[in-house]
DNA sequence: TTGTATGCGTTATCAT
DNA sequence: ATGATAACGCATACAA
């Protein structure tokens, strides 16, 4: 079943490959009936025009890339769906990598792309420098999305990751909890390492206990999430509120506190980061740091088109906004701890 | 900054193109001495193959396509990460299309994939033939995943809906349940009518209320989830319990007790369909009917490598398993209704 | 308006 | 083992 090519088309339509060729580009010299029999002839012949060659022979390829790390996170779902509808709009067919929090399949993808030849790409990246240097020496155009390489003049969109962290402790904190346990993102991540840093800034700011013991370091998927409510919990002075730096770890956190028989509002004080549409749902409801995830995927398509056209567009940061729920109770009698 | 070609990477390394080329895909006669030319040259210019020109000559791109109704649905995202990983053990590139539960925009990725020339498609599809005839005329190897479309030879992996929605109902009747509001999906999906269907044969073989008023059909999305438990709690003789079929309507649903304040677990029961990790976070946990959804990943890309080798393998349903938890309790006081 | 011919970057055939 | 060259499918400069 050899696949239909332009030259079967010209045959049947009795003109050239060119002619067959400016018709199916929509040019304007083209004769009425040379736009007839051609179109008969492709449709009848069921006609699929071969994006290598056409990309080969053209420099666009009209494909972007989309390098996230981890799908199954509801918050890169989320963007994955909005990034693939703006880029629709601009004719972008949106080809998807998932590193799986792994740098070397980050790599193996920006690779894969780079091969691809792909008109731009849109990346969340984790690690260094270093993988992406190959990226930025070939002048393909990148722009970042909720993390960010330090040291390069990517564009990016990011989240307000310091005041959504700071909305969150000062909250906490007019609650009275003194005693704030952290479930940190990985620190080989910029998003990891700003939450972190605003979540220490934020103690000192409100004057709450600055135990190290209250930061555990995670890896934003949720079993290092139940690893790092499982820790707190045991500590001999535990927290009186749990804060988790994205949506995964905070579902291992929750069932850890489930399985314990802790119960979140009256025992524990819980935030997550990230408002996923189950976190609604859980009774008490949990308190989040919310973004507007739509945003963020548009606009990165948005600057990655200016990007392409030789712009250099500013970076955006999103503001982080508290929503708060029944997780974040005043604290009562716990607070004698 | 017009990208390296293998043509530099011959003049630099002093050699011809024809033996670049043998270097970089390891052919067996070449010399040590080219290697070493080739291999540094290839290095310091930074080369990539270019993709395109390569499948243009060779036959096959080593890529997959992979079109699925909605990477938002945590299902679909497991069932992308599961094929994406499989399909890497065989050095498959998996291009993701995201329909987005629309007919229009899953047409469209056919379209594409047949564009791109991809080594075969794995899809979930919806509708019926007519949108698929080009891909099954075309002769690219297809698999069907979740979800078949009907009097097609397209080999399919799927989970034993009937099975599943069994299970589910004869629980409900065990625990005295007659009345069963059931949310079901589309009907332009091969799992929204099997399910359908499946629930009405079980409520004729538990004798439960065949009512037409406790069907409500949704669309697979959260708000119409919402719209059917609306309608079911709303009806002047309610149901004791709930049946929703896939997680996102279950969402939708139980967003809509929790409102209006009706408890799941002990004003009414509550199955899901689909397992994903919140669910067992909520209070009471959900009853859910489950999958192994990365054997189902795994399962289809090993289809498709055979199909494209030319095989013809015989399609594969996965178990349903029905995992008890807190939100279907036996029925106390409520039966009185 | 239409056709001929060339080139996009790579692989493969055929000599050497 | 290596090099020259044709071919993959398409778009376009140039001629007609």
């Amino acid at each position: 079943m050899r696949p239909v090519t332009i030259k079967d088309v010209a045959d049947t339509a009795g003109v050239s490959v060119a002619t067959v060729s400016r018709v199916l580009s929509g040019h304007p010299s083209t004769s009425e009936v040379a736009r007839a029999a051609v179109g008969g002839a492709a449709v009848k012949l069921g006609f699929r025009p071969n994006a290598q060659a056409r990309s080969l022979r053209k420099t666009r390829t009209h494909v972007i890339g989309l390098v996230l790390p981890d799908v199954r996170n509801p918050f890169f779902a989320d963007l994955a769906q909005a990034i693939e509808q703006r880029a629709r709009d601009f004719d972008f067919l949106t080809l998807f990598g998932n590193a799986n929090e792994s740098v070397e399949q980050q790599d193996r993808y920006f690779d894969v792309m780079l091969s691809q030849r792909v008109d731009g790409l849109i990346a969340a990246p984790q690690g260094g420098l270093s993988n992406l240097r190959e990226i930025l020496d070939s002048g393909l155009p990148t722009v970042f999305v909720d993390r960010v390489v330090a040291d390069t003049s990517v564009p990016s969109v990011t989240p307000d990751n310091a005041s959504g962290i700071r909305q969150a402790v000062l909250h906490l904190s007019r609650r009275c909890h003194r005693r704030i346990g952290y479930i940190a993102g990985p620190q080989s991540t910029s998003t990891g390492r700003e939450r972190l840093a605003a979540f220490r800034e934020a103690l000192a700011e409100t004057g709450a206990d600055n135990d190290p013991d209250l930061i555990f370091v995670g890896d934003f998927q949720s079993a290092s999430g139940a690893a790092g409510a499982r820790h707190l919990l045991g500590l001999s002075r535990p927290p009186t509120a749990l804060l988790a730096a994205d949506s995964l770890m905070s579902i291992g956190a929750v069932a850890v506190c489930n399985e314990n028989g802790i119960s979140i509002g009256r025992d524990i004080a819980f935030v997550a980061y990230d408002d996923i549409e189950a976190f609604a749902l859980l009774n008490p409801a949990l308190t989040v740091i919310a973004h507007d995830v739509n945003a963020m995927g548009r606009l990165s398509v948005d600057l990655l088109t200016r990007v392409i056209a030789g712009e250099r567009p500013e970076s955006v940061i999103l503001p982080s906004r508290l929503i708060i729920r029944g997780s974040t109770p005043p604290l009562q009698r716990d607070a004698a701890r």
